[in-house]
DNA sequence: ATGCTAACTTACCAATCGGTAAGTGGTCAA
DNA sequence: TTGACCACTTACCGATTGGTAAGTTAGCAT
């Protein structure tokens, strides 16, 4: 018998893929099944639903960027963020899949009747912001207004590539991404700079 | 017998709401008839396949988007900047459609089967920037860059609204909208006195 | 050896999907 | 009056959907 964690984190992983390039109403469980090498009730062995597999999903997901910030600690606060917003966009180039999901999981408009398990990873982005030295000086609100607008910067950019590819051709698309990289240290110098 | 266009146009009206909400993926033909108060056959009638009446909701928002930029037309493109992303983010908070079915169409997957109706739009806008002082003096890539900064700072924050509503309360996401609507006047004008 | 459980499989289901075929009723030019 | 045309409807289609029911296989403790 394989160990029974194994391959569940397959199947997420699996499932993390197609939700990420096709949304869930894009995704069916035959695709998942057809991808994982499985039936699809493989899959429903370990979900009961294909809400609770989108679900999991998402936990992963949040998970993941929560480690993938706590990865990039820094003594300096301003520094910290630097690094993880700049490493955030330069990982996604290679693999998109965490920022679309993101992106898609936003778009679902029954996203109330799930709980939205990123929030500890913004509150613990508006943490290290306020102890930054304009953060400390700046209220809540517009701390969580600068960190909304670096993700929601980064991962926009992310999703927009390849129709900014298709429209202006590879290759400005790529002088694009070396600009945006550079922006993202500007709009933390910026505003820690405050 | 009803005017021809009439209907058409109503019907893509529908399909505008529909498709931004649930995406193309998460509507079905017969919602959209049903929200029409038709068959879904009076939809296929003008369309012929439910990808065409996509291709025709999105051809329609890029005409939209393109007529409220030029609606917005001003001496000083700085200004003119100003104010159409300013009204762009008003406008967008009493009928999120718009803003949602490009986010949408940017994650389709397919896009490049499709071709992409809001090239003018961006080029116009490009346009716009360049005829700024600091506009003539940046490189083509750099405009792209800012312009499609812009445009994604104001979307994602539009799809995110009911999120952030949802985990931080309304009353928070109210002050976040006005912090937002602040800093698009503040990046429009740091990049105009550049 | 035996029984239990976890990890699957095949078989099947009603519902819904996008789309086709064949009309129906009204309008308008001839 | 007639006949063409347009907007639209009912009826229907095979394919696919998410999900259920009932096995089947393998490992492990007893």
């Amino acid at each position: 018998m394989k160990p029974s964690g194994d391959a569940k984190l397959a199947y997420i992983a699996v499932a993390t893929r197609r939700f990420a390039m096709d949304g869930f109403h894009g995704t069916s469980l035959s695709n998942l099944a057809k991808d994982a090498g499985v039936s699809k009730q493989a899959l429903l062995h370990f979900f009961k639903t294909k809400e609770a597999l989108y679900a999991a999903t998402l936990t992963a997901l949040a998970e993941r960027m929560m480690q993938d910030l706590i990865a990039c600690r820094h003594a300096d606060p301003a520094q910290w963020l630097s690094d993880y917003f700049t490493t955030l966009c330069q990982n996604a180039y290679a693999d998109p899949a965490d920022m679309r999901l993101v992106v898609h999981a936003l778009l679902d408009s029954d996203q109330n009747a799930r709980k939205w398990p990123l929030r500890p990873y913004l509150d613990e982005l508006i943490r290290i912001t306020s102890d930054t030295s304009a953060g400390r000086a700046a209220e809540v609100s517009a701390q969580l207004a600068w960190v909304s607008q670096m993700i929601g910067m980064i991962q926009y950019h992310i999703i927009s590539v390849p129709t900014v590819s298709g429209m202006y051709g590879a290759d400005t698309a790529t002088v694009l991404q070396v600009e945006m990289v550079k922006r993202i240290e500007h709009a933390v110098h910026e505003f820690c700079s405050n």
